[in-house]
DNA sequence: CCCTAGTGGAGCACAGATGTTCCATTAGGG
DNA sequence: CCCTAATGGAACATCTGTGCTCCACTAGGG
């Protein structure tokens, strides 16, 4: 019943016509996160053009701005969480797991420019009800704590905005200076590496001057 | 010479005028630090509202946007660069120095939202080239380089970008969940400290894995 | 006290984005 | 091959933000 609703007309089959309508829906998703990652207050008109479709067509899957934005923000809460998964927290050593999770994160690309670009696009309090990557990623840190492996003093939620943080450097760092993925990544797990490890010893060394 | 066309009118003593006027002006920029720091797109009479002066006046003093945004990025910057000179990065300990100029861009606030939130604000190219500040910062990185006190694997662009990446995940952190100003630079400083730290011996235990 | 700089509000024109409709054309499935 | 879903373009009304003008009012300095 709601497959004949969501196809706009009455069919028999419901995937058959789903073909060409995926596609379509899929570029103009595709197209919305280039081009908003990179220019959040773009047209609608510049979004149709990257997706290599006309205005007309786009108004048909989205017929209001804010659907767009929700079906963007739907697909890249889903691509995230898929991410999660494929970083199989829960296995190995959390500091291991930490980073494949980095990694697998960076690939996602554009996707993590646009959360920066347009923070009201991931609500924080829906993604924190929501998604299984945010609840995977807090049980991995407190995993990390209880095992030793990771620095008990940072809470998960300050290491998700510093993983976060340093996926935003990493991408802007080949952004702006011509320095290659690969190294950009590489000071990026290099980074939250130190970051996260479990502080032998001598902790608070020098601790926060109040001015 | 200058004084007087910078003045709107001839006027015979120079600063009389100023004080109603520049009292005006910098209650502008203020707002418009405040209003656009949380929402890029906000218009010129939401600004206007926020500084308590009628949309007319903010037209007087900045007659387009651009004017306004000129403006309030010289602003930034030379906010910025006060922060670098307070910080006396040349004196001192490399990561101390480094601790300090964290510290003072913290207490910079929404300025800092302001430079992530609209990075066509601060142009790179212009930032490399005029900014004290960033010279500043990266003798302060060659010269922990040189002390041994840096990590040496870590270039000055790469230092900078995650002091910065940091600092916003510290204000994030602040504004999203109700962690205090003093837990969030505590945070931040202590995980700069740990990025930067010439790091004892094994270096690279773990090379990127390329998928 | 008076005068003028400074201000605020109303109003207007313009530009760009948006949402909508209609029609001609095309591509792809039955 | 035929038919229909899907598309693209043109045209239109609307809305918001912007830039500008004019006029009345007020506060602060001479």
């Amino acid at each position: 019943m709601l497959s004949r609703l969501a196809g706009m007309a009455v069919r028999d089959s419901v995937d058959v016509e789903s073909r060409a309508r995926a596609r379509t829906r899929r570029a103009i998703l595709d197209a919305a996160i280039t081009v908003l990652s990179q220019h959040s207050a773009a047209s609608l008109a510049d979004v149709a053009d990257a997706a290599g479709v006309g205005r007309t067509t786009l108004h048909r899957y989205f017929p209001e701005r804010a659907e767009l934005l929700t079906a963007l923000s739907a697909d890249v809460l889903a691509r995230i969480d898929a991410a999660a998964v494929r970083s199989q927290l829960d296995h190995g050593p959390a500091p291991a797991a930490l980073e494949r999770l980095c990694q697998e994160l960076f690939e996602l690309g554009d996707i993590l420019m646009c959360v920066f670009s347009q923070p009201e696009l991931v609500d924080t309090q829906t993604w924190e009800e929501c998604s299984e990557a945010d609840k995977a990623l807090t049980r991995l840190v407190e995993r990390g704590h209880a095992e030793g492996t990771l620095d008990s003093t940072l809470d998960p939620i300050w290491v998700q905005q510093v993983l976060w943080s340093l996926l935003y450097a990493a991408w802007q760092h080949t952004r702006e200076h011509s320095v290659s993925k690969h190294r950009a990544l590489d000071l990026c797990l290099r980074s939250l590496r130190k970051v996260v490890a479990a502080s032998p010893g001598r902790l608070a060394e020098r601790p926060v001057q109040d001015p």
